[in-house]
DNA sequence: AATTGCATTAACAATTTGATAATACCTTTA
DNA sequence: TAAAGGTATTATCAAATTGTTAATGCAATT
């Protein structure tokens, strides 16, 4: 369950923030202004933080440029709110660090399509790899080392390794590999998989993916 | 965290400083004349010294003087503090290698946005370039070096050249790549990726810019 | 006006990848 | 044990992708 922390000097635009977000699931701290935010921020320790540019005391730039030199808050996710149409504000405030920003009047539903896209980017990236035992799947690099020595896969060969590996033990259907891979609207015959999956088991000369005779293939170390 | 030294013989400076500084977040220390400076710089090693220019024994700029010649003070962040509306002073500091100066008597909001800012510049120039092995990238200069030579690339394989390198072993997408460097809305041919790919890696005789066949491009080593 | 340099495209070569078919192999079951 | 149903293996060919070179158009510079 994610922590938000929202710092603007209205009670008004706190009470929205607040209320929408958690609606949503997300747990809500509230700040008043940028000192109070800094103080929560070490305690409350965030994923996201919503900052007014315009409070009294620090701004929210001020406040993000405190916040980012501190290790703790070096990945926290950071938004800016701002009544500027300036857009010097704006370019200020993504080169000090912020992930996005948000003009008002804040419309509940931009709001909250940024932050789920913000934490489903940031647990997307994190999702990016596969660690398992000496075998390491690294979906950013597409890189597939084994035992420190890298091992090239194509493309396909990657996805369906991939795909085995995200959930080892789990026994992948020949019909959900052949979605998940090829899609619905691609038609391939019924070799194909067996093709790649013994082009993986040659490249990889590690025993890893078994078949499960009539119904698919799984990993398993 | 930054370290911040202080060198006043005024306690009083030195406390609204180090009480300010610390609220912002830095490590503070103090020394009441030019020689404890010199020492406590040796041992603390701090990222920024804001030096009094007068103060009895040696002054700031002597200070400063001394400490430049040192190699490890040669990038450290100095700001001079002077009571002198005399522009000489100033001048000379910048001269010996000061950073900022600052007048008294010392406005808090002052010092810490002169503070914030020197800490962002930096912060700022270290993300601007890149250096990998031997290769050195400069977003600043729109300049490449290999082993000490200057390597003449055209702005579209910098920036080429420079995307990937960001992020080395990541893999980007013909997809990426074409919206970080044309943009969303310029439509170009399909050569156009690989043939700017080709003359830098013609340019710099380095394996670097590897082909991920069916995905996209990776920088690696 | 001529020159230079860059970005892009076109055309073709080279390479890699993916899919299939044919065949061999294995396991289960009648 | 033979037949059936499934999987493994291999070679082969088609398709997709990228590499390379030269040519074009454009803009800045001389």
């Amino acid at each position: 369950m994610k922590k938000v922390l929202i710092a603007d000097d209205e009670q008004d635009i706190l009470d929205i923030l607040q209320f929408n977000l958690e609606a949503e699931g997300y747990i809500v701290e509230t700040a008043s202004n940028g000192v109070v935010a800094i103080e929560k921020a070490k305690t409350f320790l965030p994923d996201l933080i919503i900052l007014d540019v315009m409070m009294p005391g620090k701004t929210g730039i001020e406040v993000c440029g405190i916040l980012r030199m501190l290790p703790a808050f070096k990945t926290t996710l950071i938004i800016f709110l701002t009544a500027m149409s300036d857009d010097t504000a704006e370019v200020r405030g993504l080169e000090i660090g912020a992930d996005d920003y948000l003009k008002k009047p804040i419309r509940p539903k931009v709001l909250l399509s940024k932050v789920n896209a913000l934490f489903r980017r940031v647990t997307k990236e994190m999702d990016n790899n596969i660690n398992l035992g000496d075998l390491t799947i690294n979906r950013e690099n597409f890189s597939v080392r084994f035992k420190n020595e890298e091992i090239n896969l194509a493309r396909k060969e990657f996805e369906l390794l991939s795909l085995l590996a995200s959930k080892p033990s789990k026994v992948f259907l020949r019909n959900e590999i052949l979605n998940q891979i090829w899609g619905t609207d691609v038609i391939v015959g019924d070799r194909t998989i067996d093709v790649h999956i013994r082009k993986i088991r040659q490249k990889l000369d590690l025993d890893c993916i078994k078949t499960v005779k009539g119904v698919g293939y799984k990993f398993e170390l």
